[in-house]
DNA sequence: GATTATTAATAGTAATACTATTATAAATAA
DNA sequence: TTATTTATAATAGTATTACTATTAATAATC
């Protein structure tokens, strides 16, 4: 586990970077509980204001919109992700090893990442479940593109996808079988918690079977392409 | 292709049924052009009435919320879709082509799905596409669920789930594996045009390169499990 | 033709998303 | 030390959105 690392985060997703300041950072970390507890929709910048206390006015001068701040709350995500995997597989030589460390990153975030003083991992965890979709199904989503305002989670995308290729050297399609996996575990999470009927997965003794469903679903799909 | 099916519709969807009335059906067409135009977010009831045209409030005798309105239209999309694969796969024997008719009719839903007086296919699949997620990804998710409606997306796993188990009747993740086969298809279909880097698939040429990962990450996780 | 029921429009309100301007505090220079 | 600049936050707004209570108009039935 690696500690103590400040994110260096794409400066379009803020106006005055939160982490410069003690009011910056108490809007992170409020703004996590918040959409945590009542979803990204009911979030607004005067209930946030609230709870800091500050004035909604600032938080603007913060932040473009609600949206630019989750945007910065997904990008931190992926970004710590990305480094934690390849923290952990730095000295992994057998590709195999290497993917199973990273679903089990994806499944278990909260078991793998530090600890952080400010962000609640476990309610972040949750956000990215339910929310960070929602970060780049808009009609900005070119703009924000241009703007490489989804570079951490391509790079997360990337690094698994290079792990593909290391253990399946002529597996075609590893960048899909990336972003398929990486959003097929958000999504089975949420299912197992609301729409049970839509997944095989147990949410009881830790989540085993989304694990074994993941490597049915990577390691048969590239042991044919080896 | 069926032609001329009502489908009938979860009434929690609406207040005053859109299908009994021409200003129903106006609100239904003009909503799809418009949503697909310029997203949920940016789309609201004032701009729907403008464009119809009737008042704001004339809407809300029909739909509670914008949000009903989307469920409504996503509902539409999954009873059909259910109907047209049931109907494409009648009289098939092999449980393989029976699937690839899935994959196909998934990713080409404008080829097999008949026109529709009222409601552009093409332009709903776009919806589904960018919007549907939004649906579910919600706080009001466990009445809506209680409420039955997501019922037509259940139904549409369930049956592309029964077909993995005819061919392969011992998978323990049927369910699992349809709805990540699902998301999966709009998710790349997404990337594909705003996000290519997030994939492998190409749009040319009649998106084959994702019918071919898509059957890829289907046949070869059943086939170790047969 | 009168009564009842259905449906749509008018006219609102509270909350949301945002901004221009002013006030305050901190940092630096004279 | 005081004056001046700079940075930061609060005040006080506006336009739009989401929604509703009430009234008006139309159609159906007795």
């Amino acid at each position: 586990m690696i500690q103590n690392i400040q994110i260096q985060l794409n400066e379009h997703l803020y106006i005055k970077d939160p982490m410069q300041s003690d009011l910056g950072k108490a809007m992170l970390e409020k703004s996590v509980e918040l959409i945590y507890e009542i979803g990204f929709e009911e979030f607004t910048f005067k209930k946030l204001s609230i709870d800091i206390p500050t004035t909604e006015a600032t938080i603007y001068r913060y932040f473009e919109n609600k949206h630019r701040l989750l945007q910065y709350l997904t990008n931190w995500y992926w970004s710590a992700m990305t480094i934690e995997y390849k923290y952990l597989t730095n000295n992994i030589k057998i590709a195999e090893q290497a993917i199973n460390t990273g679903i089990s990153l994806m499944i278990n975030p909260t078991k793998f990442m530090p600890q952080h003083p400010m962000l609640s991992i476990e309610k972040l965890f949750g956000i990215i479940i339910k929310e960070s979709t929602k970060s780049y199904l808009t009609h900005t989503i070119e703009e924000d593109n241009i703007l490489k305002i989804f570079k951490p989670y391509k790079d997360f995308c990337n690094v698994l996808a290079s792990s593909f290729l290391v253990y399946a050297p002529k597996f075609p399609f590893a960048h899909s079988l990336a972003s398929t996996c990486v959003e097929s575990i958000l999504h089975q999470c949420y299912f197992m918690q609301h729409l049970p009927s839509l997944t095989d997965c147990k949410n009881i003794t830790g989540t085993k079977s989304l694990q074994t469903f993941i490597q049915h679903l990577i390691f048969n799909t590239l042991d044919k392409n080896k």
